[in-house]
RNA sequence: GAACCGGUAGCUCAGUCGGUAGAGCAGCGGUCUUUUAAACCGCUGGUCGUGGGUUCGAGUCCCACCCGGUUCACCA
């Protein structure tokens, strides 16, 4: 296996001798004027014809397939912006160029000068004038059409997948066209976009267990980020009334379809909002980046598909509960013994903990969405303010689609000492570094010294794109996911 | 972290009951000035994920480990 694979790089090797025994550069130089493929197909192309050349056109890519035979040779040339065939005859270009398309391999980059046209067949073609050798390349690459079947070479090669994958590069252009959406969006509403820390001496804002580094001049742990909450709320503080950040979080948990140890996070603060609030932003925002994408407001999820047809459904928390579990949420007997209906251990769980699994159980599966789900128990969630007239409950709402959690947003809770008390009660029941409110004493210090009240939004971005762009597995949205290292 | 499924040529894959390791494409050598996954003739290419074990004989059976996938768990 590594011996045939020397061959075929042996023979690569050989090749690059042979061009650069031809005078030329086997690694190239600057090579301006190339126009992308995809501009050159929209020109006028005329069969070809001496009495009457068709246009110039300069092309610049990598050689995907390559048609052997006699004296005339046919390419395909792909770039990002597509692919177009070139034909090569021997009477029509020099004695050099001719002995360069018979060195090509599949994988090697070249810029062509040439007239572009239709051959007899009608296919957009480029006729070779004069060649470029601008890169060689020494691997084999999968044979195209056929190569990249295999998830874990696709991602092991990524950069061969964009080349032979189309859908790859699409999703990446998607993912850029959403993110720069929301950004132009939330500019539009007067929104701040801000930078802050990714290293943390205390890694709050959520629920997750962090990585760890440490800092040597100042000889102290450190973590990776696993929120943006608690920085921009700071902001809030400082009267940045509204303020956002899209950054990249990192949680040291495992690894699934819909689980990368580092994603992209939405975060936004809005003063004197509340959740009503950030509801009908989450609404705004995402339908504007459905529109982005261009395909309408029906995109197809898998077999299904989502409708982000505004307004969206809005569902009580306690509603759909009794919907779908068949009981009150605050009925302690009846959630304890549709617990163990459900084969939920519950000894030792606190009541909103078996609520919120049966919930996860049993609702969110059938919340096809996109749905808003609103008004949570209220010690789930550390950072958020009561209903004033229901301390039990919270102001926070969960966007659902096909039971994916889309969006997380809250009425901000500024009170600095509800706030410092909820933090040790979350610490009470939990390993430190997997409680949501680790104890911030520097963050209930600027509480204190007054946030407005306030709206909150997060989201996360790969999931969304993820939804937006019909991608099953989160490993596509990100170009390079984690993996474990191979030789 | 657990369970299950998978790993065979550069790529995609077959390989029956344990009996000489296969195909297509890629590559190499030919023929060919309008091909379209070009075609045709010939050839090359393998530590069957790794290491042990059983056996006269292991890609195939057993054990351990590595890598990936899926489902759990945790979360977004």
């Amino acid at each position: 296996m590594a011996d045939d694979a020397q061959d075929l790089s042996e023979v690569r090797q050989e090749k690059l001798r042979q061009i650069a025994a031809l005078g030329l550069d086997p690694w190239g130089h600057r090579f301006d004027g190339a126009t992308p493929i995809g501009d050159i197909r929209k020109l006028p192309a005329a069969p070809f014809d001496d009495a009457k050349p068709g246009p110039k056109v300069r092309a610049a890519g990598r050689v995907v397939r390559h048609r052997t035979g006699g004296k005339l040779q046919f390419l395909e040339l792909w770039d990002q912006t597509g692919r177009v065939q070139l034909m090569v005859r021997v009477n029509k270009v020099s004695e050099t160029d001719w002995k360069v398309v018979n060195l090509l391999d599949l994988g090697d980059l070249v810029g062509v000068d040439g007239e572009f046209g239709a051959t007899k067949t009608g296919e957009l073609t480029i006729q070779a004038e004069k060649l470029t050798f601008l890169a060689k390349s020494l691997e084999p690459h999968p044979k195209d059409t056929y190569g990249m079947g295999d998830l874990e070479y696709r991602l092991r090669h990524r950069y061969l997948d964009l080349v032979y994958t189309p859908d790859t590069l699409r999703r990446a252009h998607q993912r850029v066209r959403i993110v720069r959406t929301i950004r132009n969006h939330l500019d539009g509403l007067g929104y701040l976009e801000v930078e802050t820390p990714t290293l943390h001496a205390i890694a709050g804002g959520a629920a997750a267990r962090p990585f760890e580094t440490h800092h040597n001049a100042l000889d102290i742990p450190l973590f990776l980020r696993i929120a943006l909450e608690l920085p921009l709320k700071r902001l809030l503080v400082g009267g940045i009334e509204k303020v956002y950040e899209v950054g990249r979080v990192f949680r040291n948990e495992g690894i699934s379809p819909r689980h990368n140890p580092e994603f992209t996070m939405l975060e936004l603060y809005q003063a004197y909002g509340d959740y009503h609030t950030m509801m009908d932003l989450t609404e705004g925002l995402i339908v504007a980046c459905v529109d982005a994408l261009g395909g309408g407001r029906t995109i197809p999820y898998g077999e299904k598909s989502v409708a982000f047809e505004p307004p969206f459904q809005r569902a009580k928390y306690a509603d759909l509960f009794r919907e779908h579990v068949g009981c009150d949420m605050t009925d302690e007997v009846a959630v304890r013994a549709a617990a163990r209906a459900e084969q939920i251990a519950a000894d030792g769980k606190a009541h909103d903990v078996l609520v919120q699994e049966l919930f996860e159980d049993l609702v969110e599966e059938k919340l096809a969405g996109p749905v808003f789900v609103y008004d949570y128990p209220a010690s789930l969630c550390p950072l958020t303010k009561r209903k004033r007239d229901n301390p039990a409950v919270a102001e926070r709402f969960e966007l659902y689609v096909h039971g994916m959690e889309l969006a997380n947003a809250y009425t901000e809770l500024n009170d600095p000492v509800l706030q410092e008390q909820t933090f040790r009660q979350q610490l009470a029941g939990l390993p430190a570094d997997e409680s949501m409110a680790k104890m911030d004493a520097d963050f209930v210090r600027a509480l204190r010294h007054g946030m407005p009240p306030a709206g909150g939004l997060g989201v996360g971005i790969d999931r969304l794109v993820m939804l937006l762009t019909n991608t099953p597995t989160i490993r596509d949205v990100i170009l390079f996911p984690l993996l474990r290292p191979q030789g």
